[in-house]
DNA sequence: TATTTGACCAAGA
DNA sequence: ATCTTGGCCAAAT
């Protein structure tokens, strides 16, 4: 086998494993998941690397990266197209209006 | 090795 | 309410 696609670092490996934690129905935000990786010895302030580690390697099915939306509700982006991103989110009962998540502050799933 | 970039976030004007 | 600025972090080039 050649050109093996980068491995992941551990960094994106632990913002994979985070967002699985997410259920269905429900979001999270990138500076969520950088908080909770803040506890796992990252920095609080990650949430720019943790969307990078997001956009570049995994479109994959592998990871639930449609549960993950702005911090102000927006949202935010997504390899296979927003389209995919509010069609998924949608059929899990997450609502999308606009490029804007409703009952935000509802739906968004807070790590413990 | 240094610079650039990015699916951000919070605060200021 | 919208736009701009600064900050902060990790991966890519």
């Amino acid at each position: 086998m050649k050109k093996q696609t980068r491995q992941c670092t551990e960094f994106e490996n632990a913002c994979y494993h985070i967002i699985s934690k997410v259920p269905p129905g429900r979001v999270t935000t990138y500076g969520e998941i950088a908080k909770a990786l803040a506890k796992r010895g990252y920095s609080k302030n990650a949430s720019r690397a943790v969307g990078g580690a997001m956009g570049r390697n995994p479109f994959a099915p592998k990871v639930p990266c449609h549960r993950v939306v702005c911090s102000n509700g927006k949202l935010g982006g997504y390899n296979g197209g927003l389209k995919r991103k509010i069609s998924l989110l949608g059929k899990e009962g997450v609502l999308v209006s606009n490029g804007v998540v409703e009952n935000f502050g509802s739906v968004l799933w807070k790590f413990k």
